[in-house]
DNA sequence: GTCTATAGATGGATAGAC
DNA sequence: GTCTATCCATCTATAGAC
């Protein structure tokens, strides 16, 4: 317990030259996309000096890999504890449902604007969308996190055929990162303002019951 | 049809200057993102001048526009087209299937890399996931095309609240959009090769059927 | 219409003083 | 660790000869 509050107070203490930079290129980069920020608007957002970019972080696209990997894998982490706690409520065999549930709602909850998870999960949807060979290739490797909810999927589903399953799962992704906030403001447009985009809890039970209606099918 | 010859002949023929530019620039931006090619790419795979592209049209960003509002006009009138045929097969009250189809069948069947449209679907989900302003903003006023298929969806389930419809709308959207090709290969990546992403047409009937399930649940 | 040359701006990264 | 100054590459767009 103490380890992990000195820890997280170290490297994440939010007034360090190192975290300012961080948190700066992090709200720059989920705001105006991954190729529109140069060094030096980071270094202006956070309120310090050009090049202290290149001593603390060795350039700007390994800075971009470092935001990548701790807010994926807060992501990962956050559903993996969902998945965790569903799998140990049902003995080890959670249902559809729950699964899915462990899936969609870190991300969705990350939506709200109130939350301190805004700006990450913004993120997180750019870098998915527009991310480099780098970033790609890290998430290819992510390969061990999707698993796990591939096998309880296939295990309480045991009728359908295992490619099936990650055809299905390939469908819940894309209906998940596809919630950035243009797509929002045209869903709005469409529907003449009459889709609410705040109420995230609904949009969880919604997205939950569209997929786990999908994968009966 | 004499009209229609003319017109694509002289619009489209692939050998004058523009039109070498036009294709040049749509395979760069779909292999490598949009802000990752200059006008000196451009011209150079195209095998013209470097000035050239600022003759032709008037800026860079001119050039995407036009390629985005071309294509993205062939893809809504490819899927208007196949609703309007299902529409008059079904008396005017096409199926929820017939419907889905309309929409998911020309962005998938466009990912044959056999086809002539395997470049142009590629341009359109890096255009409408790295968009700038201008591509968002002609994005949101496609309105009415969506919502031609809203009022379908909406007429084949009447007992389904008009907000829901938006929404799982959104959710097929976000289906569609996510089949970029560094998606295809995570999922060969996530199933040790048991993903099979070549056989298209079957992939139209998993989509179509998951979104199927999911809109009568 | 096509070319060369270049203006003018902006970018990433670093050297070296403090 | 922090700062200024700067190198050097790259970019878009245009002027002006042909």
């Amino acid at each position: 317990m103490i380890d992990l509050e000195s820890e997280a107070a170290i490297r994440q203490d939010p007034t360090t030259t190192r975290e300012l930079l961080f948190n700066a290129a992090e709200r720059l980069f989920a705001l105006r996309g991954l190729q529109a920020v140069s060094v030096r608007d980071i270094t202006t957002e956070a309120g310090v000096n050009l090049a202290s970019l290149n001593y603390y972080f060795r350039s700007k696209d390994t800075l971009l890999l470092e935001i990548f990997e701790r807010r994926f894998g807060e992501l990962n982490h956050a559903r993996g504890a969902l998945l965790d706690k569903a799998t140990a409520r049902h003995d080890g065999y959670p249902p559809l449902a729950a699964i899915l549930d462990a899936l969609v709602r870190p991300p969705v909850e990350w939506l709200d604007p109130q939350g301190e998870r805004f700006i990450a999960i913004q993120f997180l949807i750019r870098a998915r969308a527009e991310g480099t060979e780098d970033i790609r290739s890290l998430l290819r490797g992510d390969v061990s996190h999707l698993r796990r909810f591939a096998e309880a999927l296939h295990r309480s589903l045991p009728g359908l055929a295992l490619e099936e399953v990650y055809w299905r799962l390939h469908f819940v992704l894309g209906m998940i990162y596809n919630n950035c906030f243009s797509e929002f403001d045209r869903l709005a447009a469409l529907s003449d303002g009459q889709v609410q985009t705040h109420d995230l809890q609904r949009l969880v039970t919604r997205m939950v019951g569209f997929a786990e209606a999908g994968f009966q099918n």
